[in-house]
DNA sequence: GTAATAACTTAGACGAATCTAACAAATATT
DNA sequence: AATATTTGTTAGATTCGTCTAAGTTATTAC
């Protein structure tokens, strides 16, 4: 069983990684809120334990074993948050907090008889998917791009169709994972989109590429 | 705000203070299960706060300060026992492990929540009277099952000491909250009682049953 | 391509909560 | 009352998760 500080640097870990699964030091630190030695350190523990791939000088990965951990306690967080919302009445803006403490919890019965009063949901009130008892998250929850409206703000969630060229357009247009972007308009006759991220307030994407984006509502 | 541990150290010194609101340290070691020292220096520190008594070789005592920080966390875990049981539909002798946890959150909302879906309680599943929003407790009503005498008709209001088998034991023998007994005889030599209840109409209960059950007279 | 800056690592300290070993005081036994 | 046993205390070590200060490696800027 993991500590409650572990469990947190491996949500973190989950949660930053980038297309290729890496992390750096630096940002988990800044996430975490926790100065850099310290997270070297608590890394080189869960590397011990195989839930982290650690090399000097290189960025972080978890490992198959940690990435299962990291969504065992995002299931519990989401799930969680799903029940706050519908079954005790709060509003998706309360939720976090109170989650954040409750995914800590080691009670099998407890997440079950959860997961089963709210009907096996596989989506949080955020619209995040729920990983499954396994750990795994299904994707399939995730939208394309190419359905969002003008006005939303979604975050880049995965990639489809993932040629060479294709993702070296994305590094080119600096589309990365965990990307905020906003829908500007969405032009009828071809369907490509102006979006807005980082600095760029009016950059356009074909349909082609759109569809080949998933993302988060936010 | 108190840690998880200085919160168990301050429940287990409520629930272990005999009539005087005394408690030894060596009950203090073997109910938590810490050693000695441990719970030593622990009650040196817990006096620097204010929340406990202490004086070399004389029991423990909880202060008022302490009293109050206790019952909170009492009125946290019996709030979570009694949602768990109806809200959650939980049978009352596997909430205890849940509410050990969560009583420990932080989230002033979550317990309004639960308070106030359960319709403001004032007992848990066991009978245990609930202390209100300033951590006051009132056990008045309650006599022990062993202190009654041959005739009385008596209904089960709280069971103490509430473990597994305890409640497992309860459950076989159809005994619950609010029933209704009538004492047939005591047993000079053992202190043993003959009570009917249900359609038993003489099951034999040992001292050590007896004085564990807290019922009020009709 | 060197210098400046940012990211990472090492070393050493600290507080919290725990332990064991050894000693002291209080209580129980005979 | 003397002794044995139980209870409580002190001293010192250990683990976990954190920190600061100082040094090293990698990256960025010129």
């Amino acid at each position: 069983m993991h500590s409650y500080t572990e469990e947190n640097y491996l949500k973190a870990l989950f949660n930053l990684a980038n297309d290729k699964g890496e992390v750096s030091a630096n940002e988990l630190s800044k996430r975490l809120e926790i100065k850099m030695p310290t997270v070297n350190s608590m890394m080189k523990k869960l590397a011990e334990k195989k839930l982290v791939n650690y090399e000097s000088y290189k960025p972080l990965r978890l490992t198959e074993k940690g990435k299962k951990e990291a969504g065992l306690v995002i299931r519990k967080h989401r799930l969680t948050e799903m029940f706050l919302v519908q079954k005790m009445g709060f509003g998706w803006e309360q939720v976090h907090e109170i989650a954040e403490q409750i995914e800590h919890l080691h009670s099998p019965y407890f997440f079950e008889k959860m997961d089963e009063m709210l009907g096996y949901p596989t989506i949080d009130p955020h619209g995040s998917p729920i990983p499954d008892k396994t750990g795994k998250i299904d994707w399939t929850h995730y939208e394309k791009l190419s359905d969002c409206k003008p006005g939303e703000i979604v975050k880049l969630a995965a990639v489809i169709h993932t040629t060479d060229e294709f993702l070296k357009f994305l590094n080119s247009r600096e589309l990365h994972l965990g990307l905020k972007i906003k829908i500007k308009a969405v032009e009828k006759f071809d369907g490509s989109m102006v979006v807005a991220y980082n600095k760029k307030t009016a950059e356009s994407l074909s349909h082609t590429v759109s569809e080949r984006l998933l993302v988060e509502k936010m």
